[in-house]
DNA sequence: CTATTATATGACAAAGAGACTCATTTGCAA
DNA sequence: TTGCAAATGAGTCTCTTTGTCATATAATAG
């Protein structure tokens, strides 16, 4: 079935598709699964794949989970905030879930919801259009924020 | 009730919101106006407008269409192609429509449908998320690419 | 119609994300 | 252990967009 994203198993998919296991793909790796929580930047990534190894390089990282990504491994997510956020894809996820971007703090949260297959499903019937995926992206005020405000 | 878009009317619009209607806004706004099938970013729209008055500068291209945006005359969307891109906005339009990107040859064209509001409305009940907007997109191959492929 | 002034403009510099270059280093297979 | 393709780090470069500032110009008051 699936097979579960241990750190391991992704180094196996890396040398699957002939990528090197190199130290640096580690420690971003490692650095990378100790915030699963967040929706890292490459530049956040950087930072703290630094403290664990200053000697990694900022192109090093870029390249890394950008390889990440096109494995399948990582998404890369544009919140539009002018850098690109990567996310640990979760396969078993048939349709992938929807972000709620706060419009105050940048956070951003998850909902999970199918009702956009129906919807992919009405688009090609109706135009002519074939749909591959989507991206669905609500703004608004997470809750902290919108009690601040 | 809703007023119509000419050209005029966007020009009483700058004034109200203080701006003055320049003869370069109004070069662009025309422009802008003779392309309204398409998804224009701000390098196209100079592009256009250099024929109409060579004169006209880049960053007083990007400020105009910043401004129109902001008294939402434009719509400022982000495809993921690495620029910002600008449609006429229809007020009219209660919930905005959707876009249906096409993977191969770029071009956008766009999708009614009004299935997300009644998703903002589960979202508000089942998180403490405040939805405000939301922006979705599709990503496939139109008809033309579709069959080349 | 002219003077006044705050706003807008054009040219250019600069910021910021990210890709590219290339000499050096390093997984890893033989 | 050796050989070599792949990866790395440092720096450069690109591209979109914003900032700066001296000059120009709408809109307004007179």
């Amino acid at each position: 079935m699936q097979e579960s994203k241990t750190f391991e198993s992704i180094c196996n998919l890396l040398r699957n598709h002939s990528y090197k296991v190199t130290h640096q793909r580690q420690t971003i790796l490692q650095t990378f699964m100790e915030h699963v929580d967040r929706h890292l930047s490459a530049e956040e990534v950087y930072m703290l794949v630094k403290h664990r190894d200053p000697e990694i390089g900022l192109a090093t990282v870029y390249r890394t989970l950008d390889i990440l990504a096109e494995i399948g491994v990582l998404l890369k997510n544009d919140f539009g905030d002018g850098r690109s956020r990567y996310e640990f894809s979760r396969k078993d996820e048939q349709h992938h879930h929807h972000h709620l971007i706060c419009l105050h703090c940048g956070n951003v949260s998850e909902f999970d919801d199918d009702l956009l297959e129906s919807l992919e499903a009405v688009i090609s019937k109706r135009t002519q259009f074939k749909v591959i995926d989507h991206d669905l992206k609500f703004y608004g005020y997470c809750k902290k924020c919108e009690e601040a405000l």
